[in-house]
RNA sequence: GUGGGUGUAGCUCAGGUGGUAGAGCGACAGGUUGUGGCCCUGUUGGCCGCGGGUUCAAGUCCCGUCACUCACCCCA
């Protein structure tokens, strides 16, 4: 028997419509605000994703499904959306069209980690972006749209956090400092603390290990003490158009992000009912990704949200409305019947109704034993008595009451009776 | 890559100290010569993850292996 691979999932037909129902209003919602929608491949040039997302981060030096073509040039399957996006922006010189671009995505990513708890090697992303705009409103529009389609969902129970991490120059000169103050306790740290330290030092505030925690706790000065002043102004207009709309959030300053190319603001938000795994978007301002791609130096800032995990909210906190489905079963008893069942669906179809038929040749009890078992509300029963007499039964299965239709006009009255 | 947990029917799970498998739900059919849900009856359905070992005898004990899962790491 053949297996999924490792860490991806089948969606069957039984929970299809939940995301549907999600992926509608997450796009409406962006729809509204003005957001267009972009799809880019699945697969890019592995240089894309080294370039953009950073070659020393876990997700490209360790999680990439990454091959040759027959040409021999290295593919990557897509493990994050940003940099495709971005890509497509400067490629189809979109800055031409506006001065500024809001986009917005859907779609699956791939990461070959070990899979867990609201972890999967092919899972799925939608996000979204505003390129063009260096300013405090663009960061917090993000923060706020992407609270708001939470909300708009039903979740409640969310707990958003925002850091600055500062443009590259302020953060530079943070690092020495940081890197100066720890170099003394550098045997105090876990093994991987002490490699960061040299590679990406920023990364330290990210080690759950305790004792790490406590020496950063103690001694680690907090980058948002070392923001030059235009960085700690956006970072105030930022909060303060956060409170503006009425989104709660908690400052932390030691949330930095796995992927290279954030500048100023970065923003997590957690949720309880997840596991371990409790992040459900993440996000940030990426001033000179644009830039670092090829294009004209271009600020922009934007959010990716993990779908799987959003659905698993949903199921916990039950926030997901049933299904309405007004389905018409047709019974049919006979073969001069068939014929005329046929028909009738095919005219109610046409006119957009939702028609089953069975296709089993069972017994009336059985078809209706169907019928009930698939939540129809209404049974259109065909068979030779009727068709004798010229006529069909409808038969409402919520009430149990039925009628007779003159069999020359049942689609009519079929429509008329159930609308 | 490292650790823990779990693999028995389509699904959820029982199966003290070894004696070649059970329940509930589901599916199908009948109880009603042409009427669903509730109820009753029956039927269907299992290389007990796989391989090896111990034993007269292994779902059960031992070894190995694979899969799933949770956690670390990292992130959505």
């Amino acid at each position: 028997m053949y297996r999924r691979i490792k860490g991806t999932k089948d969606i069957l037909p039984g929970e299809i419509y939940q995301w549907q129902h999600v992926e509608k209003i997450i796009s409406e919602r962006l729809e509204r605000n003005n957001y267009q929608e972009i799809r880019t491949p699945l697969f890019e040039v592995t240089e894309l994703f080294i370039r953009g997302v950073g070659p020393d981060t876990d997700v490209v030096s360790k999680e990439m499904y990454t091959f040759p073509d027959k040409g021999n040039t290295s593919l990557t399957l897509r493990p994050e959306l940003t940099a495709p996006v971005v890509r497509a922006f400067i490629q189809n010189n979109l800055s031409q069209i506006s001065p500024v671009t809001k986009l917005y995505y859907f779609g699956p990513l791939f990461r070959q980690e070990r899979p867990q708890k609201g972890r999967l090697r092919q899972f799925t992303q939608f996000g979204f972006e505003i390129i063009g705009s260096e300013h405090p409103e663009a960061d917090a529009e993000v923060i706020q749209t992407i609270y708001d389609i939470y909300k708009e969902l039903g979740i409640n129970d969310l707990s958003v956090r925002i850091n600055s991490i500062g443009s590259l120059d302020s953060r530079n000169h943070y690092l020495r400092i940081l890197k100066s103050t720890l170099k003394p306790h550098i045997n105090d740290f876990c093994n991987t603390c002490q490699e960061r330290i040299e590679k990406n030092i920023l990364r330290l505030f990210d080690c759950k290990v305790e004792s790490c925690q406590h020496i950063l706790d103690r001694h680690a000065p907090s980058i948002l003490d070392h923001l030059d002043t235009e960085d700690a102004q956006h970072f105030e207009e930022v909060k303060s158009l956060l409170d503006a709309a009425y989104v709660p959030y908690e400052v932390d300053n030691k949330l930095v992000r796995g992927l290279d190319y954030y500048t100023r603001t970065t923003f997590e938000i957690t949720s309880s009912l997840l596991g371990a795994q409790d992040a459900i978007c993440g996000g940030g301002r990426y001033d000179h990704l644009i830039e670092d791609l090829g294009g004209v130096p271009t600020p922009a800032v934007g959010v990716a949200s993990g779908m799987e995990r959003l659905l698993m909210i949903l199921n916990e906190s039950q926030a997901i409305p049933e299904k309405e489905i007004n389905l018409i079963y047709m019974a049919v008893l006979g073969n001069n019947a068939r014929q005329v069942a046929f028909n009738i669906a095919t005219t109610l179809r046409s006119r957009g109704l939702r028609v089953e038929l069975d296709f089993l040749r069972r017994s009336l009890r059985a078809q209706m034993r169907d019928a009930g078992k698939k939540q129809a509300r209404w049974v259109v029963i065909i068979g030779e008595d009727e068709i004798h007499k010229d006529k069909i039964l409808l038969k409402n299965m919520t009430t149990g009451e039925q009628k007779e239709i003159q069999l020359s006009q049942a689609a009519d009255q079929i429509e008329a009776t159930i609308i």
